[in-house]
DNA sequence: TATTGTTATACTCTATAACTATA
DNA sequence: TATAGTTATAGAGTATAACAATA
């Protein structure tokens, strides 16, 4: 019983294996470009967040790029201090908050951008061609997938030797 | 001054800014297999990296992993207890620790990977076949890369407004 | 009373520094 | 003295709980 499950071809690492390591690396590159910029991880993500469009209420914003609520306070308040966003009660509900950006945080956010894209480019052009746009193709699906989606059904409940953490 | 970087196709969102979320969402897809088999993911990257053959000394063992050495003892610790591997002093230099993973350990490693393997082969199931085989390809490709070839020189040391984090 | 944002607190993970034993 | 492993301590990063303002 050692090639069990049939069709699956060769015996590759997990996906999480590698994925999650090339994960951190990526994040690694960037950094140095974030930095030149003054900006941190989650600021930058803030920025790409607040897209076109301005966003309402902090605690959609955070849910939305993966944060806690009370994690993005702070980063808010030094994009703010900086004017690259703008934050204002909304008029109708002034609880909540209104966030833009401002045109020089559009600047600053286009401008990271294209360096870290340009890295990455470099980083993708090293690919054949088909490898690539697959390569792109794929990852942008599963992007897209909803988290249930991957995490998918908990086959067996608590079935199995629960011991240890 | 829309569409700068020429022959690049498309917008497409950041390397990272996929890869990085996918990674959490596939570790936490494998968390209820691991648990169910009483593994903490750094128990789980342990067993795999202790493959074949024994593996002399922790601290390389842990560098390998992407681990501090300090981060694995306790990890070490309780695979030992629970009988999952072996370590004794190395009769040549007994400062050094020789790792081996027991017959039960492999059990378990081989069980876990199994049921992490069945879980991921379901999701690139639903990709088309070409591009599962390129995506793969491409990710033991970038995995395989050094991390500072990923990383890449420092373009331009620090010329650009370096102010907050 | 419920909700948004904020502040204060605690918890988890990780790395650093100090210690023991071998060499 | 130097190195492998261990322990104790401190530091990020993150989440939880309590609070103030508005609805």
């Amino acid at each position: 019983m050692a090639e069990s499950t049939a069709a699956t071809d060769d015996p590759r690492p997990d996906l999480a294996a590698m994925i999650v390591p090339l994960g951190r690396t990526l994040m690694a590159a960037e950094l140095p470009v974030l930095r030149a910029h003054g900006l941190s991880m989650w600021a930058y993500v803030v920025l790409l967040a607040l897209g076109e469009e301005p966003v309402r209420g902090q605690s959609g914003l955070a849910q939305a790029i993966g944060a806690d609520k009370t994690r993005i306070i702070g980063v808010l308040d030094d994009l703010q201090e900086r004017g690259l966003i703008e934050r204002r009660p909304d008029p109708r509900d002034r609880r909540a908050h209104l966030l833009t950006l401002t045109p020089e945080g559009r600047r600053v956010r286009e401008s990271a951008q294209a360096g870290i894209r340009h890295r990455e480019d470099r980083l993708l052009s090293q690919l054949p061609l088909e490898d690539r746009a697959a390569f792109l193709r794929v990852l942008r699906a599963l992007s897209a997938l909803p988290e249930e989606e991957i995490i998918g059904p908990e086959r067996h409940g608590s079935s199995e030797a629960p011991d240890r953490t």
